[in-house]
DNA sequence: GCGCCGCTGTGACTTGAGTCACGTCGCCAT
DNA sequence: ATGGCGACGTGACTCAAGTCACAGCGGCGC
């Protein structure tokens, strides 16, 4: 496990700060460990802090009334969480949990605060990083709404794949069917259907992308 | 029509700008005007600058593959639309066009730079606008994800009622479709549905929602 | 007045997605 | 090994939503 330092050098939004701002910052920062499943906060809960991802991964997510959950993001080691509410004093707009055991690190709000006094530079990370999650869920409104399960899964596919042919599909069907909007057996069939279809190829946990001509679109 | 002043003190994230800084603001408006339907800009456009809508309304929007469209937030007048690429320099995530015939004040990106510069208390504001827009689209992902369409309708109706017991519906059945997600017919439908069922009254354009007993939970 | 056009209402049909119910497989702990 | 548990695969069924087609209405311009 990297050090307390080192975690927080790789925080996006923390990158700019000089070396002596981080030492101040992990001076304040409490450890806190938890395990999978275990939730972390729930919608509507007042600010904790900022949290930084040290081990392990985060989810934030909705719950419906059935019981379904729609994950807006999945945070592994070196990102944070829970800038929003820090920023704009207000609750939690969704609830966070831990996908695996998770070692978080943690800055009180109060100190937060002073140091966003005290380094005005910080505050255009902060709106970095606010506008980036802004797009990330513009991206996902989109999915939501204007594709369907296939194209989802295989737009998160690709996503994840990042340009290389294959990645490890760390997440379990259930976990990656609340990521992209639907339920565990439309997950499983449809990648049966992608294998079948000789779009991907499933071995354990590597998932491959199997180019394929680029098909022309179709005449409506 | 408001005067251009008037406006821009109405842009919540500009409210609390000392006089003087709005006059300063104002005289670097340009004042463009676009009809009903027209595209003000597309997804992946650079930023144009700051837009403040006078009069009318606009609609930020994503299309798919269908031509069919997902709108992400309608703006009326003292709203301002398109900051995100200002403050990340990103192109736009979205597409704008006019909902009605609008008058829209442009603020280019170099004089709101330079404005950023000069007032460092603007950039909380920023901060709560983009805040206050991830917040929105938060909302959004649930409604799309998690809630059919009888009840995204009726959320957005008790959003447009704002308490009182009832709204001027000043959208098309097309556009409100695209607005919680769905298309026109579905919309036509479920409102004679729910005016049956005695949950809404629709008389021209108000429309009333009805008080009923808020029905028990349902067993599972 | 007449014709055009945008908006709306509705029937009939299709289908993607979700639900239910099992069965299987692999892994871990006792 | 054996029992339990969580993750996965799949058939069968249901249904909300979307699509297609068409008809009526109402306003506006010429």
């Amino acid at each position: 496990m990297k050090s307390v330092l080192e975690t927080l050098r790789g925080v996006p939004f923390l990158h700019e700060l000089p070396e002596a701002t981080l030492v101040e910052v992990a001076r304040r920062c409490v450890e806190k460990v938890h395990l999978r499943g275990e939730v972390i906060f729930l919608e509507g809960d007042p600010p904790k802090g900022l949290l930084v991802v040290r081990e392990g991964a985060v989810k934030i997510f909705k719950t419906g009334d059935g019981g379904r959950e729609q994950i807006l993001e999945i945070e592994g080691p070196g990102r944070s969480v829970a800038e929003l509410p820090l920023f704009d004093g207000h609750p939690y707009p969704a609830s966070c949990a831990a996908v695996h055991d998770t070692v978080l690190l943690v800055v009180r709000p109060r100190d937060f605060q002073e140091l966003l006094e005290h380094h005005p530079d910080l505050t255009r990370a902060v709106i970095a990083s606010l506008a980036f999650r802004l797009r990330r869920m513009v991206m996902l409104v989109r999915e939501l709404s204007l594709r369907d399960v296939r194209q989802r899964l295989m737009d998160f596919f690709k996503e994840s794949a990042n340009d290389k042919g294959s990645f490890e599909l760390d997440l379990s069907h259930q976990e990656l069917a609340a990521r992209i909007g639907t339920v565990r057996e439309i997950v499983s069939r449809t990648m049966t259907k992608l294998g079948q279809e000789g779009v991907i190829r499933v071995e354990g946990k590597t998932v491959t992308l199997l180019e394929h001509p680029p098909r022309p679109i179709s005449p409506r």
